[in-house]
DNA sequence: CGGGTTTGACCGGCGC
DNA sequence: GCGCCGGTCAAACCCG
């Protein structure tokens, strides 16, 4: 995993719905924010040096998810020359203190991938969303040292509508997404 | 049978 | 160039 300059993002803007769905009762969002040093070093298990300076960690003050955005900007590397960057997406991150590791945001993902990771016990299960054309990605990992928690982090943004209908739910869905921004 | 998961192979970027 | 590493592919497998 390369460098990916992280901006968090305040919480005004959440790109997409999540809501937790009736069989993750056992789940309640965490309020701590990563930032990509952290990231990086505790839930993608990298120890190589950190180069790109990133925004600040903020503690979300309410109890909603947290999460920050780690985005593709070209970071010139040291001695790295025209920016030969490939499409790398927007991402955003948010940890959630959770028995299951699958969270259900009501999109529908088929997983493509799990990897081992280092310095981690657990796992990194690769999901993509099922929605035709729907480029949107997230991976799923435990950390190793709190294995409480889990962290999801997205890629893309859902240019289409949630697929699962949600019965009693659907009062916080729409809660959540006042946050998409327009 | 259709859709999702598992899992080893494969690939591309990067550091040495 | 070589090997490591994160990410993806895809065939086999599983399950309702």
């Amino acid at each position: 995993m390369e460098n990916h300059p992280t901006h968090f993002l305040g919480s005004s803007t959440m790109p997409f719905a999540f809501y937790l769905s009736p069989n993750t009762e056992n789940s309640h969002v965490t309020n701590s924010v990563y930032n990509s040093n952290e990231l990086n070093r505790e839930v993608l298990g990298s120890n190589r040096e950190i180069r790109s300076p990133i925004a600040q960690v903020k503690e979300v003050s309410n109890n909603k998810n947290s999460f920050m955005q780690s985005e593709n900007e070209v970071v010139k590397k040291s001695g790295n020359k025209t920016g030969q960057r490939k499409n790398r997406k927007p991402r955003f991150a948010f940890k959630t203190r959770s028995q299951v590791d699958i969270l259900d945001d009501g999109y529908r993902w088929r997983k493509y991938g799990q990897k081992a990771v280092k310095n981690n016990k657990f796992p990194r299960s690769y999901y993509r969303c099922t929605y035709e054309r729907c480029n949107v990605k997230k991976q799923v990992q435990r950390l190793s040292n709190d294995e409480g928690v889990v962290v999801t982090t997205y890629e893309g943004m859902h240019a289409h509508p949630v697929q699962k209908p949600s019965d009693n739910f659907e009062q916080i869905l729409n809660q959540m997404q006042i946050y998409r921004p327009k």
